[in-house]
DNA sequence: TTTAGCACTCAAACTAATCAAGTGCTAAGA
DNA sequence: TCTTAGCACTTGATTAGTTTGAGTGCTAAA
């Protein structure tokens, strides 16, 4: 338990550090508070504050610096997020003004949005339905031996890849395979599909082209990169900034892990309707030890739940920080609800 | 004019340099040289070649270095490429040897290799015939209201770009844009093609849909896309090895003149038969004047040149990277040629 | 419970001393 | 004329020692 004059000093020394880098001294605080008491006093509490491991020395004779108790313990009870400044309201109102043609331009304008307004690195993930179907499967051809093989799902998400064949493309084959599979596949969840892949689907593709492997590999293809969820970064060169004494090896070890696709889903975690956050430590991934992720969910209503999420030093403003991510949602979801109700309805 | 002897010396002092980072004295060039002649030759001989402008000191008292004039000329008269390694060869067969379904892909992954092979940064273009025309263009439906637009270049570049359209996709307004498109614009090149845009295709398409605007966003995107040269980078955290005392802002703009897709054209330069090198100040670009960039092209019959670079730091074992890239370009080429060879004959 | 005072600690900044690697120059030798 | 041994000199790196200043904990008095 703590008492109000020891949350004052613990808000203030996280506020103090967070802005400046520096370990905070007791006289410092002394002068700074709006109580009128000695420096010596301070000590006493930060004394008191230490023990219960909220705040540390960076050596015998330091200032203090917090925690990443310390830290959880601000942001689950002393923070309280900033309004968004003016110029804030701004740089949202104007890059997310124009006009798009499709939901994956607004979400990865607002991966750089986030990354601007922060400085930091930002991730963001299109709203998405739980288990999205297979709706639809084409195979177009281009030109001479070049085809397009073209995956839609139910929640409107889009993947194809374009492949060479040899000898002439026959298009009642064609027909057939993609007649097949619209029949038999659609309307099962992406990860049922990949399952039937490897079962009775070979063989029956089978009857209608001779060497069936390269086409299933392509299918195969496309359907793990749609099962895949697909996110946007913003502001991956900010990570340089805190590249503290230029460790290289953890700056790459962090960029693979950005670039990992399939890993990021773990990164970010489980959603849930607060605003999340996960301080050094708190994450398992050794990469991240020095640093902070900021995730939110964001609703568009019947469309499913969406993510957006900023990754900065531990020592982040988190006030600002939760200030702009808490906004940044609402305004998200808003533009989608209005974007989905210009195109369905 | 250099004697046989300065040749040698700067030959070594280059070699030793390159290899070990460390500014090279007269004392250990000496004992290494194969001719025999004391260190104050050694000096009198360096002394010269700085008269020269070929190497130079890092402070009054220290071993020499080459300057970028010395790396010119080992570059053109000293340096002999050198032969791959077993290893390297294995590395290239195994990574190039897989089965492929379409050019990017070996492109693409050629650039992985040379990475790997080199441990820099390496840049890769797929064959590209002088000027390209459109071959074709189609707006294919998926689902309730989304279009995929599909365009392809006879040189087989394909791009394309979902968009979502509000009201009910009218197929016969679409037929006859793509008609219109197709008539009027097929086997023109994409300069030709992006003129007209401008020019009286807007007020035609205005016939058959009553908001063109929108279309003709996605379709300048489209073309400007295809029109661009689309290149693959492996290895891009390479470049953090390099970054001397951690200087973030000149890294920083490494990256982005590297992710800036519409610069990279100049940077890598006019194609030319040989291997060009460029080293470190030789490049206008101040992001790169620590740095040295070998290009090669490579030539796949009839179907056009392309390119491969690689892009380390101006002190780089020149004989080995020559090597792989001089070894590398004829690999590529020839695995082009297989694959061109089993889809179009 | 608060606070003035004091002894103590530690990182950072600065100074001085030493070392090793290298240079240019001179003068003698081939 | 070219080569080379010898020597004085320069310089960056490393190490050890000093000083400074910000900060701490503890004690004893208010």
């Amino acid at each position: 338990m703590l008492s109000e004059r020891q949350m004052m000093i613990l808000r203030a020394v996280v506020r103090d550090f967070t802005n400046t880098g520096v370990p905070v001294g007791s006289k410092a605080l002394a002068k700074q508070l709006p109580i009128h008491v000695s420096s010596a006093t301070i000590r006493n509490e930060m004394a008191a504050l230490e023990e219960q491991g909220l705040i540390k020395k960076t050596h015998s004779s330091s200032g203090r610096i917090p925690s990443v108790e310390g830290y959880r313990y601000y942001v689950d009870h002393l923070v309280k997020p900033d309004p968004l400044r003016p110029n804030d309201i701004d740089v949202i109102q104007s890059s997310l003004g124009g006009d798009f043609h499709k939901i994956d331009e607004i979400i990865s304008q607002s991966a750089t949005i986030l990354s601007n307004l922060t400085s930091y690195t930002a991730f963001t993930l299109k709203p998405e339905l739980k288990d999205s179907r297979l709706s639809g499967f084409r195979l177009v051809p281009l030109g001479k031996r070049q085809i397009m093989a073209i995956l839609v799902t139910d929640s409107g998400d889009v993947e194809n890849q374009t492949f060479d064949v040899a000898g002439d493309v026959d298009g009642e084959q064609l027909e057939a395979v993609v007649r097949l599979i619209n029949d038999q596949l659609v309307g099962l969840t992406l990860p049922e599909v990949l399952r039937k892949l490897q079962a009775d689907i070979p063989v029956k593709i089978g009857q209608y082209l001779q060497s069936p492997q390269g086409f299933l590999d392509i299918f195969g293809d496309v359907l793990t990169r749609a099962a895949q969820e697909r996110f946007y970064v913003g502001g991956r060169l900010n990570l340089l900034n805190f590249s503290q004494d230029s460790d290289v090896d953890s700056l790459k070890s962090l960029y693979s892990l950005i670039d990992k696709t399939d890993d990021i889903a773990s990164v970010l975690g489980q959603p849930s309707d607060k605003i999340s956050v996960r301080i050094g430590n708190e994450m398992t991934n050794d990469a991240l030890q020095n640093f902070s992720l900021i995730t939110a969910t964001y609703d568009v209503d019947q469309h499913g739940q969406g993510m957006i999420a900023i990754l900065g030093p531990t020592r982040m403003p988190y006030s600002r920080m939760l200030g702009i991510v808490g906004a940044f949602r609402e305004e998200l979801a808003k533009k989608l609800l209005d974007y989905y109700r210009f195109y369905d309805e």
